[in-house]
DNA sequence: ATATCTGCAAAGACTTTGCATGAGA
DNA sequence: TCTCATGCAAAGTCTTTGCAGATAT
């Protein structure tokens, strides 16, 4: 079973060095976490999970984690609705493929979809070059979230 | 000077007392400072344009205020990844055409475009027919985001 | 007249920070 | 060894809520 930074030893690992940063168990156990999941977890629900093997480590250390991790570009951050941030890894889980949102207004289930993202990457794509251009604007990445009524919700 | 919701009288107010809620100062007072500004404004900010022309408003009822106008889809709610709440008309004002956001992730200024509109919207409502069909989920509205630099900040 | 709305203050929720201890390289 | 990371608890922000008085219809 391969996990988004089982690769640690590696890819994770040595992004962290790259940074000067040490790779830590509670680290490795908060990336492991959210390689193993397919859900957007919370700083609270990633604590949670991490607790089951880790119970030592602390809250606090999961924000300055994730936090780190958005930096460095291995995590992304999301806010769908409900005042609170969601942790996603970027890349490098059999779980994540790149993909977009749809995000039930009402239960705030959020389903990834990967289906036109291609097309939309396209487009995205074009449509960076000309905003940077225009704006003089570096676009590292994009969000695209549709919101509505999920099938059990409408 | 034409504001978003001078035709409270007629859009606005009407759309209140459709869904059964009542017109006030405080409530018409939120929508003008929404309908003047071509910013993002956080509820405090909104608070704190409020308070010029009507200062014995309260804080939560700005907050109640914004809430039900995302009920009612006046508003849109939109988190640049500050973990704070931004609020934005949805339609009815000059400033706000539709339009879709760069975000600096370093300065977090927020640029509105309207560039490239047609087409993404074009394919985004394509997207959703298939999202739709595919996931029996009725699609309200949409969410894109590109983050990057921006000039200053590159 | 009366159901809804508001201001205030208090509580709640999420996130950040300070500091002494512990752990990676 | 020496610097960086962690745990804990406290503090900081943003947001929600309870309730009595005020207001729109």
């Amino acid at each position: 079973m391969r996990r988004g930074c089982e690769e640690a030893s590696d890819g994770c690992h040595g992004k962290f060095r790259g940074f000067g940063y040490r790779m830590t168990l509670a680290r490795q156990s908060i990336l492991d976490v959210l390689s193993r999941t397919s859900k957007h977890l919370s700083a609270e629900e990633i604590y949670h999970e991490v607790y089951k093997t880790h119970p030592t480590s602390g809250l606090a250390t999961v924000y300055r984690t994730v936090e780190l991790l958005v930096q460095i570009g291995l995590v992304n951050k999301f806010d769908f609705g409900d005042n609170r941030a969601r942790y996603e890894l970027e890349i490098g889980s059999e779980h994540k493929a790149h993909h977009h949102h749809l995000v039930c207004m009402n239960c705030r289930r959020v389903i990834d979809y990967t289906d036109f993202i291609e097309e939309e990457v396209e487009l995205l794509s074009k449509t960076e070059k000309g905003l940077s251009k225009k704006y003089n604007f570096q676009i590292k990445k994009h969000i695209i979230q549709f919101y509505g009524l999920c099938d059990k919700c409408q």
